[in-house]
RNA sequence: GCCCCCAUCGUCUAGAGGCCUAGGACGCCACCCUUUCAAGGUGGAGAUCAGGGGUUCGAAUCCCCUUGGGGGUACCA
């Protein structure tokens, strides 16, 4: 594919929380509108709400992003003391602080900008006055025509001073990639903006717009709850005497109920995913299908790489997808089946690990014997996790069947007694049968036979038995991954 | 409240005015396979394209209204 340097595209996560998965469709679309097109892709941290941000989150952004295959050309350095990587740097928005000044000073020069000397209880009386006639939360505007004897004064009485971005009034619209034209009058912002907090750190709305003019980036690809913040980012772009980037704004992704995605109705956490067994490549698949498809019959089952190949911005659904973890749990099902034996039995270990650190599995089994059961267990795991489920009596000393489940349908307690003495008869008691799975299934079969028995009824007894469920892979290939003794 | 966005099977979607008696996938149901559970195969139910008006010879597709849903309304991002 050729490149083409004039596409910039950028995911500008927040380390206030967790990978969430709504912020991994984006980075997703982003990356793959990118390299479709050949353009490039920028990761930047945007860490200005000091309060919330964390480095612990920071750290599960970028190897949440790096594990689903997700990787920028242009970023911070992983960890504290990395370099970051790229001709704009720094990537990282609390490093950026100066740059942030610097346009704030410029914006005040050419009073497109102003200092606000507002108290917080005036601003509060003020959204209350409003509320009570029935207006529009609005900035009334009391410090925008300040002169420079009252700014002075104000100074003077040492009040701290926001700096406010000054609203034209007139309609700000543009063409965006998946919903063509937006129109959006500026009396409906509310008023002149803080784009500067009062103890100097910057806000996101000026932040964003700096940042995406200093790093060129040309396409704005972001989530639909921006469509109302996009004309405040186009007045600042042109204040700033920058050109104004493409946009595009993708559909929510929602909770069951429609509304969007929260922790608090759906798990939003891209590590919960991991750890429940799910992999990068079918979460990939899953979120890449969240509002938008091929439009090609049988392609459901695609890579990364297939995406990136038949990925178009514009055939971008419009609206919310609900996310619906059953198809998930499908589409991991069908990459877990297209995974080779080694990549599996890899994919597998830390989920035997896993259950043995929780006390579940008395022994962890080595790769050879994860790897002979392949066969038994690649059609039956929904995810990676479930292997513990499947076939973990393999690995516990002692199986404690469920006496209820001992007693087929049809049978009593007595004969069920008998049938296993039978059938371990049949099976341990002469040398007949070598232990393999073609070599136990006879020997059964007749006994059923002769005694009357449905060989189901026998097989389910004896399944239970050894392995303490109702439900697992086929009993004789069961038996020899128990073995012998 | 105000502003904005959206609307095709339960869910994800195909659909760019005639190819639509609306197609596929997940899920669901049945059957086949079968020692259980899966996987796989075959078939089926499931959408009067939210409703109403237009435009047009012709509308799921274009326009308007209504309704419904969602998002935004911070010195959060």
């Amino acid at each position: 594919m050729s490149t083409n340097p004039a596409i910039r595209v950028r995911i500008a996560p927040s380390p206030t929380g967790p990978l969430h998965i709504g912020t991994a469709r984006t980075a997703l679309f982003n990356l793959l509108h990118a390299r479709h097109v050949g353009g490039t892709f920028v990761l930047r941290l945007e860490d200005t709400d000091v309060a919330r941000s964390t480095e612990a989150h920071e750290r599960d952004i970028l190897e949440g992003l790096h594990w689903l295959g997700i990787t920028w050309d242009e970023g911070p350095g992983v960890g504290a003391g990395g370099d970051d990587v790229g001709p704009y740097p720094p990537y990282r928005q609390m490093q950026r602080l100066p740059t942030y000044a610097e346009a704030a000073r410029r914006l005040l020069e050419a009073d497109r900008a102003y200092p606000c000397y507002c108290t917080p209880d005036e601003l509060e009386a003020d959204r209350r006055a409003q509320e009570a006639a029935k207006e529009a939360p609005r900035y009334v505007g009391r410090c925008a025509s300040l002169t420079p004897g009252e700014r002075a004064a104000r100074e003077a009485e040492g009040r701290p001073a926001a700096i406010r971005f000054r609203v034209r009034p007139g309609i700000v619209g543009w063409d965006d990639l998946v919903r063509d034209r937006v129109e959006i009058d500026t009396a409906n912002l509310g008023g002149d903006f803080v784009i500067v907090r009062s103890d100097g750190t910057p806000l996101y709305h000026f932040t964003v717009v700096v940042d995406d003019a200093a790093m060129a980036v040309s396409h704005v690809i972001r989530g639909e709850d921006h469509i109302s913040n996009t004309p405040k980012h186009i007045l600042l772009f042109e204040a700033l005497g920058h050109g104004v980037p493409v946009f595009g704004h993708l559909p929510l992704i929602l909770n069951p109920d429609g509304t969007k995605m929260s922790k608090r109705k759906s798990q939003t956490a891209v590590a919960d995913y991991r750890a429940q067994g799910f992999l990068r490549e079918a979460l990939v698949n899953y979120l890449a299908f969240l509002g938008w498809s091929p439009g090609v019959e049988g392609e459901d089952v695609l890579s990364l790489d297939e995406l990136i190949e038949r990925f178009d911005i514009t055939k971008v659904q419009k609206g919310g997808a609900k996310f619906d973890r059953t198809r998930l749990e499908w589409l991991n099902g069908q990459w877990i089946r297209r995974l080779d034996d080694e990549d599996l039995v890899d994919r597998l270990r830390p989920f035997v690990l896993a259950g043995h650190e929780r006390g579940e599995l008395d022994r962890v089994p080595g790769d050879d014997e994860l790897r002979t059961l392949l066969p038994l267990v690649r059609d039956r795991l929904p995810t990676l996790a479930a292997i513990v489920e499947l076939v973990g009596f393999l690995w516990v000393d002692e199986v404690r069947p469920d006496p209820a489940d001992l007693v087929p349908k049809r049978w009593d307690a007595a004969t069920a007694r008998e049938g296993l003495r039978a059938a371990r008869e049949a099976l341990l008691a002469h040398d007949a049968v070598t232990w393999e799975a073609d070599e136990l299934e006879p020997p059964l079969r007749a006994l059923a036979e002769t005694r009357g028995w449905k060989a189901g009824d026998l097989f389910m007894a004896i399944r239970v038995a050894v392995t303490g469920r109702t439900a697992t892979p086929p009993l004789f290939d069961t038996l020899v991954a128990v073995g012998r003794e």
